[in-house]
DNA sequence: CCGCCCGTATGATTAGAATCATACGGAAGG
DNA sequence: CCTTCCGTATGATTCTAATCATACGGGCGG
């Protein structure tokens, strides 16, 4: 009987990694015995993950919603030090004992839970994991500092064609957001985007269609 | 005599890596093996390190100087991808057969090399060494996670308070680097920046005393 | 010792994005 | 089927930070 519940438990396990990793690819790379350990955790907006100085006694991964981090300073004025829509957040708390945030869910929200000493572990015994990790950070590390380069430009069409040419191929990129959400993650307004998107068009700079972003050719050198 | 000459280099290394150390803690656990394989680089302005699609065969920390990586669209505009001014870049080309963008010394500057199979080799071998990257790379991904958030913001002020707020503690920070540099991190305009200081001090939000700049208290709430 | 460069500092002007307002259409839900 | 909500889209206005200009002082090299 037990056997049967486990089994099944095994197989509703299965079908949840093979969609969250199409999600977070960096799952592939967990080992079963973590998977074993992992818990799903529903939120609702407002809901508390963890306080500043709590002790850490799991990590994260962001299914879909939103966690923000954040610190109050002493006249209550909350800072948002980091907005997780998606994948694993506060990565630096493996190497701590105690938050140095507030997490809270900004909507409802799905996690998955890791307990820390399993997730240490599984770093430790399991090299392909550890090495996957290693990658995980790495590329986050390149992608979150072209992202400051880009927000460090002042003028909204420089930041846009730098995302093509930085987040793209070629200078193509195929859209995965709404434009919303990409008007945020440029650091403008939703307006601002839609008009310097619509500005581009018109120059001829870029080219849209649908959700695929190019930029045109617009000097042939006589090659 | 071959003895003496690797003792005096050993010697000369040795004072090397503790000046080394002191600006870059990271460094504090590169294992022996790997220190002995670094090779100091120098590198007048513009000079170039790599290019695009060439096969990697070292990883880099900058000592001092500043070293850009950055593509080129296909009209020739480049395009700044990271700007390092210190410490390791490209972590990512650590799992990379080849290079990604093209990087060159903005300024006379000098490099650390490593070949990239001894650092390969030494972050298998080395448990104490692979530990200590994978904290580096998860830092570097929380600071440059607030430093995302801190960019997005829209008002200086805000941007100077949310600096106070995630790189000091308790609200105070004792800055390192001249106002400009600061202001260039913040992603203001230094003009933008020093109008910005003043205001919060004239408006007795901070408080600034030379190199420490501290938020001051200003509702005392009835406790 | 003098001149140059750079960081600091402030004023005037301007460019450009935020903000506020309004509208439309499609999807979801009652 | 109708209502509501949200993403898309555009116009008008405001506001802030970039830009240009100028000045001052300290450190460094000739």
């Amino acid at each position: 009987m037990i056997r049967i519940i486990r089994k099944a438990l095994c197989w509703y396990l299965y079908m949840d990694w093979q969609a969250l990793i199409s999600g977070q690819p960096t799952l592939a790379h967990v080992p079963e015995s973590l998977r074993q350990r992992a818990e799903p955790w529903d939120l609702e907006a407002g809901e508390q993950l963890f306080r500043i100085g709590g002790s850490i006694h799991a990590v994260f991964t962001v299914i879909n919603g939103e966690v923000r981090l954040t610190r109050r300073d002493r006249n209550g004025t909350e800072v948002v030090l980091q907005r997780s829509r998606g994948g694993f957040f506060a990565e630096a708390s493996l190497n701590s004992k105690a938050y140095h945030c507030d997490a809270v869910a900004a909507e409802k929200s799905t996690l998955l839970r890791f307990p820390l000493q399993a997730f240490r572990l599984a770093l430790a015994e399991d090299a392909g994991f550890r090495d996957a990790w290693m990658t995980h950070l790495a590329r986050e590390v390149r992608k979150l500092r072209a992202q400051c380069e880009r927000l460090s430009l002042h003028s909204a069409a420089e930041r846009v064609l730098h995302y093509l040419e930085s987040e793209g191929s070629d200078g193509s990129v195929a859209l995965t957001q709404t434009r919303k959400a990409w008007a945020a993650e440029l650091g403008l307004s939703h307006e601002a985007l839609y008009r310097t998107l619509k500005k581009l068009q018109e120059d001829a700079v870029i080219q849209i269609d649908g959700n695929e972003v190019t930029v045109r050719d617009r000097f042939r050198p006589n090659c």
